[in-house]
RNA sequence: GCGCGGGUGGCGUAAUUGGUAGCCGCGCCAGUCUUAGGAACUGGUGGAGUAAUCCGUGGAGGUUCAAGUCCUCUCCCGCGCACCA
């Protein structure tokens, strides 16, 4: 029976009630089994949420709440990402304090949150923006200064002219525009300051293997953008005397190298300015492919140009042969070497650029993949030729990344103030750690300068200080640190959010790390890279145990618009979670979101969806006026199926299984009754997915303790079993009846009750049955 | 181009991992009822056919008593990387 309740009022009792009794706060003293369980914690967007935000947050807050009620005890907390452009373009747009605006935007995400009933644990909540907290992202900054893991630089970076600041790679999109404004990216040489994260390439690299309960497809894409190439570094001399090393994967097909070509950015060129013939043509070109704009190079019809470095030759190394030396914006400056040898006859670039220029093209492998034209290596195999011509031309065998050291300083004002003076005689000086955290201060403009410094350059009192070395004049550094760096360690700071002696406590770590499970979406690259890379940091520092954060990832999938696109303010087909929730209420919200699809799939929203919940839900209210002295065997089989189906499906993270499992279980109960106690065990059950519902019925059934502190029901594996089975009957192993016999019958029970179907009599009476196949409880197929 | 996923009713999906394909929900159809409500109840709902029956998990082959599931080829969609040497 359809029963339909009063869900705000609910909502609200016990929202309260749960509050007021600490149900959520977690208890580092605890004996229990630890679970940590976190969500990637959000960027507070002025716009709010939509429902496609919560759907990670609740399957968090259900599997927390399972893994409570089974006896251990969680940390599951919740903070705030709250540093970047978004807040800062919004201030100055609006003329409000970017600090400011994100406290509204907090407030305004909580309440939204908190509709929607969820156990985090507020007494532990962090804030990227708080003083308190940047001290510690400040602190890992100074050691990673320490440790020679930050660096000046003075590289063209890319160069947003829009948002007026340099950069990562990490930060453009795949045409090489803004990610934020989509403006075209320049190349822009500055100071800047970068982090080796190249360092930690390999190990990063390597360490996916460990992660077993990450997503295979996130561990792919990290493995592309780290993007490993193993291969040699062989040096090239050049007619003039000069050096130049190149990087290639296939060393075997040296001998058929009959060029060399450089980056045009390549910095040995200005050295050869005297003795190149054309430099005017060459400088034509550099200035050319400086012009382009990364799109356009990107863009470009990928028609190969370039320029001879006329007066100027190479020696292969292989055989002294004498080749011409190019350059080329087909190489790229950044990798590798930022040179090439090239092997027209074995890469298709090479080979486009030798047909156009007209080069020779000499073939070194044959198709079986043995050497030819190599000398003594004729004959040899590829693979093994590698090593061996390396060796001979006194190369090493090596590898390089696709991925480059992390530009890590933004000419803005809303982030973390990099904690390092300058020092006309001490040159770089860190800030002594005893006077973290360098605070923001507050500036009149917070509209960046366009010179390439930020909006603190222009505040003298916060600038001019004294140098912690000589106590000569310093100036302090002006640059803010990226969006991303406070969220790559706050994982740990929630196990210890309040200590201001450390940024963490070696044994809450040694407790609460790592995580056990990890949920969101999007972020599949960077955000991953950035914090295993810090993490790994910690890890040699010693302020962490483990050496990856994320023992388990759970990616989740989008949920779209009911139009199919994606719920943007644009479209104007944005749901707001809260009409939702007034509408058909939060327990409904949560348990459609769950019941949608699988969790990683992306699903459009469906208002019609949403009610099916709501009528579950209102089932399940009306369940209580079923009540029957004794279950039906049915109610105890379907019972029995029903929680181990739900124990296993909330930890492997099917919740649209989980929550098909109960449907079909209240389908049962209605039909046949139940009797209090099993009506009972199944408000436990579903109490993770509609937390205010269950309460409340828990409740009317006359209990005082919160639904939430009971255990998790437990089955029964007998009582789970069917005593009977129905299996089909193949005939030729076509599908053509069946039959109801016990799970472990016997081939001549399963026979003789296919004689008393008349059907399959029919067909059996004609011929002769030459073989049986029976799989007890499976099926019965009959050869005729 | 390289790599990783994935193609099942009108829709979201399920399938004990090789054992009766389509569970659960949405939608739809028919009937009942009336506090005309984003109602509820009963029954139905993969396709074709009056039916027996036949067909059916992107397509084509194969293995097997038995294939959505395993193998080979192929097409399509999504994602990551991509002038990366």
């Amino acid at each position: 029976m359809h029963k339909k309740f009063n869900h705000a009022e609910i909502e609200q009792k016990w929202q309260e009630a749960w509050r007021d009794s600490d149900l959520y706060t977690t208890d580092d003293s605890s004996n229990k089994e630890k679970v940590y369980v976190l969500d990637m914690f959000p960027y507070p967007s002025g716009e709010g949420l939509h429902v496609g935000h919560p759907k990670g947050y609740i399957a968090t807050d259900v599997y927390s709440r399972f893994k409570k009620m089974s006896g251990y005890e969680v940390l599951h907390p919740m903070g705030w990402d709250a540093f970047g452009l978004p807040a800062e373009n919004f201030a100055i747009k609006n003329k409000i304090h970017p600090r400011d605006a994100v406290e509204k935007n907090i407030a305004n995400f909580k309440a939204q949150l908190a509709h929607l009933g969820f156990n985090y644990d507020w007494t532990r909540e962090i804030n990227t923006t708080d003083p308190a907290y940047y001290k510690w992202t400040q602190w890992i900054f100074l050691k990673l200064l320490e440790k020679g893991l930050a660096y000046e630089s003075h590289e063209p970076i890319n160069w947003c002219p829009s948002c007026q600041t340099g950069l990562a790679n990490e930060d453009l999109e795949s045409d090489g525009t803004c990610e934020r404004c989509g403006s075209a990216v320049e190349k822009k040489p500055m100071r800047q300051w970068v982090l080796k994260i190249t360092d930690y390439a390999d190990r990063m690299l390597a360490d996916l293997d460990t992660l077993t309960q990450w997503p295979e497809h996130i561990k792919e894409a990290q493995r592309n953008w780290i993007g490993r190439s193993e291969g040699a570094e062989i040096t090239f001399k050049l007619s003039t005397g000069e050096e130049v090393k190149v990087f290639t994967t296939r060393p075997d097909t040296l001998f058929g190298a009959t060029y060399l070509v450089l980056a045009p950015e390549h910095e040995l060129i200005t050295e050869l300015k005297d003795t190149i013939q054309n430099w005017d043509e060459v400088v034509r070109y550099i200035v050319l492919s400086k012009e382009k704009s990364e799109q356009d190079r990107l863009n470009a019809t990928k028609e190969k140009t370039g320029v001879k470095l006329e007066g100027i030759t190479a020696t292969n190394p292989a055989n002294g042969e004498e080749i011409p030396v190019f350059i080329a914006d087909y190489v790229l400056a950044g990798y590798g070497t930022g040179a090439i040898m090239a092997v027209p006859a074995h890469d298709e670039r090479d080979h486009e650029f030798a047909e156009k220029f007209n080069l020779s093209i000499k073939t070194v492998v044959d198709e079986a993949g043995t050497l030819v034209e190599s000398s003594e290596f004729n004959g040899m195999n590829s693979e093994e030729a590698k090593a061996a011509i390396t060796a001979k031309v006194g190369g090493k065998m090596t590898s390089t990344y696709r991925l480059n050291d992390w530009v890590f300083s933004r000419q803005r004002y809303w982030g973390e103030p990099i904690p390092v003076i300058h020092c006309e005689k001490c040159g770089v000086v860190p800030v002594p750690e005893d006077q973290l955290p360098v605070t923001l201060p507050d500036v009149e403009h917070y509209e960046p300068t366009g010179t390439g410094e930020s909006p603190l350059a222009n505040i003298d009192a916060w600038v001019n200080v004294e140098c912690p070395k000589c106590g000569g004049a310093g100036k302090r550094e002006t640059n803010t640190m990226p969006q991303w760096a406070g969220s790559s360690w706050y994982y740990l700071r929630f196990i210890d959010p309040k200590n201001d002696a450390a940024l963490i406590d070696p044994e809450k770590e040694k407790k609460w790390a790592p995580v056990d499970v990890y949920v969101g979406g999007d972020h599949a690259v960077r955000h991953l890279i950035y914090a295993r890379f810090w993490h790994k940091f910690l890890y040699d520092l010693g302020v962490v145990h483990t050496i990856e954060p994320f023992q388990r990832l759970e990616f989740l999938g989008f949920i779209l618009a009911e139009d199919g696109k994606k719920m943007s303010k644009r479209w104007g087909n944005v749901i707001n979670p809260d009409d939702i929730v007034k509408r058909n209420g939060a327990d409904a919200l949560r348990v459609y979101e769950m019941f949608m699809g699988p969790f990683e799939n992306t699903i459009a929203w469906s208002s019609d969806g949403i009610v099916g919940a709501q009528r579950f839900l209102e089932r399940v209210n009306g369940l209580g006026g079923h009540i029957v002295d004794s279950d039906s065997e049915e109610v105890t089989r379907t019972l029995h199926k029903t929680i181990k189906k739900v124990r296993d499906d909330i930890e492997a993270f099917k919740f649209n299984t989980a929550i098909s499992s109960m449907m079909i279980f209240l389908n049962v109960a209605e039909k046949e009754g139940v009797t209090e106690t099993t009506y009972k065990i199944f408000l436990t059950l579903l109490a993770p997915f509609a937390p205010h519902l269950t309460e409340e019925l828990w409740h009317e059934a006359g209990e005082s303790e919160l639904i939430h502190r009971q255990s998790f029901p437990e089955y029964d594996a007998a009582l789970a079993k069917d005593d009977v089975v129905t299996i089909g009957v193949q005939i030729n192993g076509k599908s053509r009846g069946d039959i109801t016999i016990a799970p472990d019958a016997t081939e001549e029970e399963a026979l003789a009750a296919v004689r008393e179907s008349k059907s399959l009599v029919e067909r059996l009476e004609k011929e002769e049955i030459k073989k049986i196949i029976y799989k007890p409880g499976k099926i019965l197929n009959l050869i005729l």
